[in-house]
DNA sequence: CAAAAATTTGCAGGTTCATGCCGGAATCTA
DNA sequence: TAGATTCCGGCATGAACCTGCAAATTTTTG
């Protein structure tokens, strides 16, 4: 990885998180810490971030512009880290869109070299974002809310992949009624995911667990592998367990 | 291999991975590391990519996200003016992505009830954002210097549009030599959007004017239109005007 | 068409750059 | 204040770079 790149990354990371540790960065990007701090001082002495100790700040951070109110950010990322293991070489991944979703991009290790595909124009940038990650979006009607790609030609597209992993970002789940939602537009591009992916991986906050909404995206038993920032053994999720899905 | 096509060659590698190595390049193309360090020496000094220790980079790279300042924006949002009164209700537009185009999306106004038709993810962004205006993304591999999607899919797509306008971003512009771009991938892109639209509306500022790159899109008589943040009657204007385009 | 001129390429060498590791100093945290 | 972490300077090493030059190739010219 050549130096320019892998300071674009990390100042990359830096406006992302408002704070990166260098420890963190070190085994993210696998150098040693001196490197990093040889990287944090280069993009400080530029005055691209703050350098502190153990560490770096975006100096926009303490100039007070709103730092992004995501919700239940910290599950998210943990959900994100678990999930980021599943993900080998060379594989080809579908994702949904959805706040998850985009935690798990941006945690991406820039070494990781596979395909992505995405009908989330958001979760689109934030791949490409890295280095090694090849990019393809699913291209039809934008749908203006969440920002995704939806229609037949959407889901006729994504029908001809032949993905390894679907990582799906949920909206209601519940081990009787599976997977639910509210979108008749999102259903069907998730139907068609699981349709044609070796792999379903569902990533809920524990909150959304144990909840339904309309319209019926599939039943529980087509999720192969359920992760919330729970531990796998957490009482809420024994039903899931029970009905053959793994836990995360 | 001539040096032409190979520097053609590597150009295209940096537009499309974001990074090549020396060491790779060279056993790829089978030439020494010092002619290929020649060769991104040459292409460095024109402009194309950016030299880094061990190989090079895009340019677009670096820009992205620090210095975020839009060269000439006044200028671009003249010509966005004058184009934005091009569309009518209920018409299909093609456009293709760049700052200028960006511009464009911008001052769109909110009454507008169309379809808009692209490859570049900001733009695509930037028009859902409008509450009558339709977005139809056109998938494939994402470029990730230019975040537009290019490919033999894309290229379908778009010819199976019929389009009542087509808005380019123009990169290189002269009588001659007609409309020049530098990626061949974007260019394959441009070339199909000309081949399906009723009318093709070209934004350029001025000192792209007279201008020519690597790369034929089109001659200049494919061209219906010409916006410039110039007068029409200008005299750097006058040679377009006589081989038929239509100045505004 | 062949010789001359110009350009391009590969190689040898010495130089610079990037990175990891070490040990002691500085800084943080409890 | 003690223990741990982080920082800093120095050093070693291998990779990448530059310079100059001669061989090879392309272009020009007679």
């Amino acid at each position: 990885m050549l130096k320019e790149e892998r300071q674009a990354y990390i100042l990359h990371q830096v406006n992302l998180h408002n704070k990166v540790l260098s420890s963190h960065l070190s085994e993210q990007i696998q150098v040693s810490e001196d490197t990093i701090r040889r990287d944090l001082m280069e993009l400080a002495r530029e005055g691209k971030i703050l350098k502190v100790h153990g560490g770096a700040l975006s100096n926009s951070y303490h100039q007070g512009i709103a730092s992004r109110d995501v919700y239940a950010v910290a599950e998210k990322r943990t959900i994100a880290m678990k999930a980021v293991q599943l993900i080998q070489d060379g594989m080809f991944v579908l994702t949904t869109g959805g706040t998850t979703i985009m935690e798990l991009a941006r945690i991406l290790p820039p070494e990781l070299r596979a395909t992505f595909i995405t009908v989330s124009l958001p979760a689109a940038f934030e791949y490409s974002n890295h280095p090694n990650i090849e990019v393809i979006v699913i291209g039809d009607r934008l749908a203006k809310d969440s920002k995704i790609t939806v229609g037949g030609e959407a889901i006729t597209k994504i029908m001809n992949i032949r993905a390894d992993l679907c990582f799906l970002g949920v909206n209601a789940i519940d081990a009787e009624a599976g997977l639910t939602d509210n979108d008749w537009e999102v259903v069907q591009v998730k139907k068609a995911m699981i349709a044609t992916s070796r792999k379903i991986v569902a990533l809920s906050i524990s909150e959304k667990v144990d909840t339904t909404d309309r319209l019926k995206v599939c039943d529980i038993d087509a999720i192969d592998i359920l992760i919330t920032e729970l531990q796998p053994k957490a009482k809420k999720l024994i039903p899931y367990s029970k009905k053959g899905v793994k836990i995360l």
